[in-house]
DNA sequence: CAGCCCGCAATCGTATACAATATTCATCAG
DNA sequence: CTGATGAATATTGTATACGATTGCGGGCTG
């Protein structure tokens, strides 16, 4: 029994390719479920049941759980286990201030170093979000958008900060999924997005790095108005 | 011998309370012989040998291993073990970009709420170090500074970007310790410490926060200045 | 002699088993 | 009825054992 488990688990598991071990499989499907919001804030993970849903044993789920903290989704507590972690208006307000702080300046130094190679796959990943929009399906926004970002940024040369950056995006994700479900501002980010290539295509870096710094507050204030809301309408 | 083996590893690794798991501690104890320069980058860290040394087995010291590649301080390679990282010339000039960008503005946010007991334990904190630097034990600056610059910014309201800050002031510690003991910046620094506190208990916000900025600029020059004469004595 | 292949040793990754800790719920004193 | 107390249970943490992967060195082939 524990045989078959363990073979179906195998496969359930690290058939998606390119992963070497098991726990980096089993971090990578509860990253997406997290982001997916299929695990909410406050969901308790227990190492046995999800040992057993992979058919695996609870070694690489614990191993998985302890790369998710380290990228903020969950948090561990000794001899309590972990629980999907939410970001607080505070918290939110603070990853979209840093992300002001952060992304016009790097794209200062990045626009100009931009390829036309970057430039189509730019302009190719737009069209994927654009159409993703109209379509209505979210789960894949949040990671559009975060490629778009990170490849405007791509070549600042700046690699801690690019990292830093990730990690915000990240955490952007969720909470701007809802914001993108709710308020209309889903053409307005799209335009920008569109306007701001075009700007750096031109040169005109300044002005690109302005309207990312609008761009980026503008998502801030409307999502945190959005969590304002519906944390008064309960 | 496996049952003696555990009682003294228990013993040797617990011992130092408030840890309450076992790779926590083995966390603890590697982090700190990393940030001491104990374990130089490069060096290969093969679990086994953790694992007898410590007296425990490998499986908290993976965990361990995991924790501390969250921090950035090694890298795991699947199937090839952990190695201890370091930071090339270009990335800590980012680490240092990314606290001028960070610390002035955290320090205007929260110079203003710091109280008279934070004061005291700043002054506390200076002093510790003043004296650490005329013994010459270099061992505890980075703690002592890394304290104080946190100590700083405590009240900013910014849980995200004090975290974030956090990280950059652990990795400057390596290097940084290579600096003090080899320039003579270290009265600067610490004058500098003295002034950015008293303008803050004058409440000179931004003068506080401009001479941080310089202060922070200042440490970051000195010692890429340092790496690139030291990599090209090479 | 150079280059490739295979087998071996070292090391890591995972499964299973056991120990330690936290939580729950029944019990009881106040 | 409320709060505290303690055993039972559930869950996590660690040890041991086994399987898988990587890298290396000897031997073969061209």
């Amino acid at each position: 029994m524990a045989v078959t488990a363990r073979a179906r688990g195998a496969r359930s598991v690290a058939g998606g390719i390119g992963h070497r071990t098991v726990s980096a499989a089993v971090a990578e499907a509860l990253r997406q479920r997290i982001l997916s919001g299929a695990l909410a804030p406050g969901f308790q993970l227990r190492q046995d049941a999800l040992a057993e849903e992979f058919g695996i044993s609870r070694i690489p789920i614990r191993e998985a759980l302890l790369q998710l903290e380290a990228s903020g989704l969950v948090k561990i507590a000794p001899h309590r286990g972990a629980v999907v972690t939410g970001l607080s208006v505070e918290e939110i307000e603070d990853v979209f201030q840093l992300r002001v702080s952060l992304e016009p300046q790097l794209l200062i130094l990045s626009a100009r170093h931009l390829t036309p190679d970057d430039f189509s796959e730019l302009r190719a990943l737009r069209d994927e979000y654009s159409a993703a929009l109209k379509v209505g399906t979210v789960e894949i926004w949040g990671e559009l958008n975060r490629r778009f970002h990170l490849g405007l940024l791509r070549h600042a040369g700046r690699p801690r900060s690019l990292a830093i950056v990730a990690g915000l995006l990240q955490d952007c994700d969720r909470p701007t999924r809802l914001q993108l479900s709710v308020s209309g501002d889903v053409a307005r980010a799209d335009m920008e997005h569109t306007t701001i290539l075009d700007l750096c295509e031109a040169g005109e870096v300044v002005a690109a790095a302005n309207l990312l710094r609008i761009h980026v507050e503008h998502a801030g204030h409307s999502l945190v108005e959005i969590y304002r809301k519906s944390a008064a309408a309960e």
